[in-house]
DNA sequence: TGGGATTTGTTCGTATGTATC
DNA sequence: TGATACATACGAACAAATCCC
């Protein structure tokens, strides 16, 4: 799946369904980092920014815990509770 | 009253500092916006986003309120019911 | 009715620096 | 020390609400 710059759908609302299929997939494995933003950044080719505030809506969603320092975690499915 | 780029101090939240005092004076004639954040930018140097920010705070101690199109408003201080 | 001007709000990219591990 | 998350700041473009003539 692909970035559009162009639609009128936000750059980082893009990025973050792409990632939540991927984490809802199970495509990450768990107790372990997804990619780092700087290489969601690489591999999508949008800005620091936008990574942010992607994962800050995942964050929301309670689906990944962001640690300082060491990275971005998927949270298990049993274990969220999703304050959105 | 200046900001300081250089400092350790936040654009924004000097901005923010600046701007509360003023309305703790009552240097703003109520019922009429303040300084258009335009004019508030020009005024002090700072970019959009900084500007942004620092009414963000102000809104959040409930000290103004913004309206589209309109301006940011001074609440009374009888009306203010800050949820800080 | 309409359309331009004003004003707040959002998004994006870039750059730089700080904090944590 | 290096990798990473996070914060700050700027500029630019555009969208949306309101106002005014």
């Amino acid at each position: 799946m692909e970035i559009d710059h162009e639609g009128r759908t936000p750059v980082y609302v893009q990025l973050a369904a792409i990632l939540r299929e991927q984490i809802e997939r199970g495509e990450f494995p768990p107790d372990r980092p997804i990619p780092t933003k700087k290489a969601l950044q690489q591999t999508y080719g949008v800005s620091q920014g936008s990574v942010e505030r992607a994962v800050d809506l995942l964050r929301k969603e309670g689906l990944v815990e962001t640690s300082f320092g060491r990275g971005v975690f998927v949270v298990p499915p049993e274990e969220r509770h999703t304050q959105n």
